[in-house]
DNA sequence: AAGTGTGAATTGATTCACAGCC
DNA sequence: GGCTGTGAATCAATTCACACTT
C-alpha cells in the first residue's frame, strides 16, 4: 500500500469518525485484541467471518462496524491484520500513554494496580490515592500510596484525566467531585452507586455484583423452566 | 395491603415476567440498591422521579422498567418502598442464596474472595479453585484454594450452578469448558477472550481494560474537539 | 393535584441480502 | 468465486405525552 492510499483512507475515516455509534466503539477493544492475537500468531489477513469468530460476534456486525471506520479491506480478500490493527487502535487513542489515577486501595484498588492488562493496552497507572492513613506510604505494585490531599496536586502535575473510584459507595462521589475538580473528565466507577458528573464528564461502571444477579435472574428462569418440564 | 390483593398482583407479574427486556433486567439491580438505601433512610413510599434519580436514570425509563414488573405503584402517590424491594427482590432471585466458584485465585480472584458487596446480595463464594500448586491450601476470604482437579467434585456437591473464571485468558476457555460440563450455566468472564459455551449457558464478561479504551476513545475525541476550537 | 401506567412515536442497533469490486 | 461495504428491513430500547387513578 503507498503512502498516498493510506493518507487518503485516512482522510475519509476521519470524516466519518464522527458518528461512530456508541455500541461499535464498545466493541473496537474486543476486534482490536483479536486482531493482535492473529498477528502473534503470524495472520497477515483475515476475512471478516474469521475476525468475527475471533472476537465472539457474527461477521455483519464486524463489517457494519469497521465501516464506520472506513473502507480498511479488499473485496475477495479481507482484511490486512496489521494494518488494521493499526487503524484500531489510532481510533482507540491507543497510540497514547494514558496515565490514571486509582482513587481507594482496598481489595479491588490492589487487584487494580497489579493488574498486567493495562499497561500493554496504553494505560500506565501513574497513582495510587487512599484516604486511610494506614494505607499512605504503603508500596502496592511498585508505586507508593498517596494521601487524599494530595489528589489535587498529583492530577494537576501528571496531566492524568482518567481516574478510577475504587472507594466504598459511600466515599464515591466526593471523590468523584474532587477528581472532576482537578481535571478528570473520564472516570471509571467500581463503587455501587451512580455517580452525579457534569455534562463534559464521562462515566463507566463496573458492576460486579449487579453483574452475578443478572446471571442469577436468567438462572432462576433456566430452572423454573425445567421444574415446569418436569411436572408438566 | 391484604394478601388476596398481594397474590393477584404477583400472579399478574408473574404473566409479564416472561418478556422483561434484557435492558430492563440489566437495571433492576440499580433499582434494588437504591430502594435499599432508601428503605434504611426510613423512606416508605417513593415517586418514580425521585427513585430514578437514586438510580441514575430517567423517570420515564424507571416507569416502563417497573411496569414490565406489575403494576406495583400507586396513582398519585408513588411506590412502596418495602413492598417495591421485595418484589424486585424476588425478579431477582435474589431470595434464595446462590453458591459461587471462583476460578484463579490471581489478583482479581483475591480481592474477588475478599469483597463483601456479594454476601449481602445473596451470592456466597463456597469454592476457591487455582491450577498453581502453590496457592493451593492457600487461605483467601477464609476459604482454602482447591486444586482445579476438584473442580467437577466440588460443584457437584456443592449445588453451584454459576462460576467466576477469574484465570488468565489462555486457560480461560478450557476452565469454562469444564464448569460448564460439571453443571454450571451462568458464567461471570474477567478474562479478555470470548468464551465459547453451548445454547443453555449465559455469560457475561468484564473487561476492565476494554472500560478503559472506551472512555480513552471518548476523552480522545474531547481533546481533539478542544485543540480545533483553540485553532479555528 | 399528583404521579403511575402505557400506547404511540422516535431513536438506535442488528440483521438481511446483494450490488460492487478484487 | 469470494468477500467487503452498505442500503433496506427488522428488531429493541428509549422517550413522549397523556389518559387514568387515588
Amino acid at each position: 500500500m503507498t503512502r498516498a492510499e493510506r493518507t487518503s483512507r485516512e482522510a475519509r475515516a476521519d470524516v466519518r469518525g464522527r458518528g461512530v455509534p456508541e455500541a461499535t466503539i464498545a466493541r473496537l477493544p474486543l476486534y482490536h485484541r483479536a486482531l493482535v492475537a492473529l498477528d502473534e500468531r503470524g495472520a497477515t489477513t483475515v476475512s471478516s467471518e474469521e475476525l468475527a469468530a475471533a472476537a465472539g460476534v457474527n461477521s455483519a456486525k464486524l463489517r457494519k462496524d469497521l465501516s464506520y471506520l472506513g473502507s480498511y479491506g479488499t473485496r475477495g480478500v479481507g482484511y490486512d491484520v496489521s494494518y488494521l490493527v493499526y487503524q484500531i487502535a489510532r481510533e482507540l487513542g491507543l497510540s497514547q500513554d494514558w496515565p490514571v489515577v486509582i482513587v481507594g486501595v482496598g481489595n479491588l484498588g490492589h487487584a487494580l494496580a497489579n493488574y498486567g492488562g493495562f499497561a500493554s493496552r496504553g494505560f500506565r497507572i501513574a497513582a495510587l490515592v487512599d484516604a486511610a492513613p494506614e494505607r499512605t506510604r504503603e508500596v502496592v505494585g511498585g508505586l507508593t500510596v498517596h494521601p487524599i490531599a494530595e489528589l489535587e496536586r498529583i492530577v494537576a502535575e501528571t496531566g492524568i484525566c482518567i481516574g478510577v473510584v475504587a472507594t466504598p459507595a459511600g466515599a464515591a462521589q466526593e471523590v468523584c467531585d474532587r477528581l472532576v475538580a482537578a481535571g478528570v473528565s473520564s472516570v471509571l466507577n467500581f463503587a455501587p452507586v451512580p455517580l452525579r458528573v457534569p455534562e463534559h464528564v464521562d462515566v463507566r461502571r463496573v458492576d460486579l455484583a449487579s453483574e452475578l444477579q443478572i446471571l442469577a435472574f436468567h438462572q432462576q428462569r433456566k430452572q423454573l423452566e425445567s421444574s415446569r418440564e418436569a411436572v408438566g
